[in-house]
DNA sequence: CCATCTGGTTGCAACATGCTACCCCTCCGA
DNA sequence: TCGGAGGGGTAGCATGTTGCAACCAGATGG
């Protein structure tokens, strides 16, 4: 593992958060763990992924603080891999890949799962990014403020 | 590259977004190329990544459609690469990410680079995931809706 | 026309991934 | 109380991917 503190140092947010989930399963791991599922066998069988990746992926998402191993849910004394609020708070970005995915990924007419509302059985709007005022911004509308870099070399 | 398809046939949008953008680096590119970044070397000095990844990295892009190589841009006869609109449409991915990063991955009194509005030079709203009727949601106020599974083995 | 910069490609070593086999623990029925 | 099944892993090995450095080709430029 020598690409844990690849970005540790780097300024940039975004850097830093691939750091924690941007390698192949986390996301992954992450969408099941929002989806519902809890135990190593569930997302073994839900992702098809070999259980050592799986298991060191696990531990790596705990590590980060993502999820935490709970010593049991059920009754049986199996654990739990649940998500800590810090991997709550990944929602909105699981969100903006569902989204992506499903304007760009597939075709008109091809079948997807979707994201409902619980309340009513319908979809979710779509993701807006939006300045203090509230107005709609893109990309165009926005600049990247870089920290004045402190003594670096 | 045996992963290339490896969830193209996975319902999930989630799977596929992961699929096409999901790597160590794509989404470091992507953040550089809102950021204004267009040419090989730009990228390549930002990031420290090595060259023949950074080669393979953009090309894989490219295929994706979510950056194209535009023949020329500045006078000389060099390539850009710019994001097409599938690309621009990750925009709030990145700002999804950047946002959970801010909160999470560094101490309060830790310097970070910044997203500003363009128009007053104000930090942007946090991302809100929306339910259809405007209400806020969370992961817990919200179910997958899984595709019947058509005639797969 | 030689030196240098940009934009790559190629080869090789190191590392990570994936698969299979195995192991330990708990649960459960006989 | 024993044996089997299943959950939750680890170990070993083949393969694929990454990283580094060297090299190369076309523009610049003196």
């Amino acid at each position: 593992m020598v690409k844990r503190t690849r970005f540790d140092d780097n300024p940039c947010p975004v850097a830093r958060s691939v750091d924690a989930i941007g390698d192949w399963w986390s996301l992954l791991i992450i969408r099941d763990a929002f989806d519902g599922s809890r135990r190593f066998g569930e997302f073994q069988r839900s992702l098809g992924v070999a259980k050592n990746i799986l298991s060191a992926r696990l531990r790596a998402l705990v590590e980060a603080g993502i999820l935490a191993v709970e010593p049991a849910s059920d009754g049986s004394a199996y654990q739990a891999y649940v998500l800590t609020p810090k991997g709550e708070d990944l929602f909105p970005v699981v969100v903006a890949l569902r989204q992506w995915g499903e304007r760009h990924s597939f075709e008109p007419d091809e079948p997807h799962s979707e994201l409902l509302d619980r309340r009513d059985d319908r979809p979710l709007r779509e993701l807006a990014v939006l300045a203090a005022d509230g107005r709609p911004v893109g990309p165009a509308d926005t600049v990247v403020h870089k920290v004045p870099e402190p003594e670096r070399a």
